[in-house]
DNA sequence: GGTAAGATCAGC
DNA sequence: CTGATCTTACCT
């Protein structure tokens, strides 16, 4: 179950123009993905080092996409536990973009795949509407106060939010 | 062809 | 606060 997202959108020109997204500058072979059509999953590799999952949610041919952030492992515990380590707690499993990945075992090779069909290797379902709380994105040096992060209140297994270190001063405009 | 920054995480 | 680790995208 995700219970803490972050939306990304597209180029200058696009309907939500976000410096922030891979998207920004237009299509490239890492975010071809983005804008291609909605449902699918576009994974990339974050600091050389993890992998994170997103949604992509806009139309085909329009770039737009819901970065996974954080879940709650409701089935499938040993086997989350068995990828992400001995010493890491349950609530912890899926709790960051990265942590996600490793704890459901997506990796790069999944991108592109259609999340909505029933025989893929990873599937999405839609669930009951949650009360979300909202703000700032995490890491992001850009547009880092546009609240685009999107969490359900006092579940622990969404992650600490820390703003990036090179994002300007808080308050500054896009 | 070189290089700096990055939608992160864990350990000190 | 820092190091790990490597891909991408931008610059020359």
């Amino acid at each position: 179950m995700i219970v803490e997202a972050e939306a990304y959108g597209g180029p200058i020109d696009g309907p939500w123009p976000d410096s922030a997204a891979h998207s920004f500058r237009g299509p490239t072979p890492r975010s071809a993905v983005m804008f291609g059509p909605p449902g699918r999953l576009y994974t990339y590799r974050s600091h050389g080092i993890h992998v994170c999952a997103n949604v992509v949610c806009a139309e085909d041919g329009v770039a737009g996409a819901v970065l996974l952030r954080a879940a709650v492992i409701e089935d499938g515990a040993p086997l989350a536990a068995a990828r992400r380590g001995p010493t890491v707690a349950p609530v912890a499993f899926a709790r960051g973009p990265g942590n996600l990945c490793s704890a459901l075992g997506i990796t790069l090779q999944d991108n592109g795949i259609d999340l909505l069909d029933p025989h893929g290797p990873v599937r999405l379902e839609l669930g009951v509407p949650l009360d979300a709380a909202e703000g700032p994105r995490v890491g992001v040096s850009t547009a880092a106060d546009r609240p685009w992060r999107y969490w359900v209140s006092g579940r622990p297994e969404v992650s600490a939010y820390r703003r990036s270190p090179r994002a300007p001063t808080p308050g500054a405009s896009d």
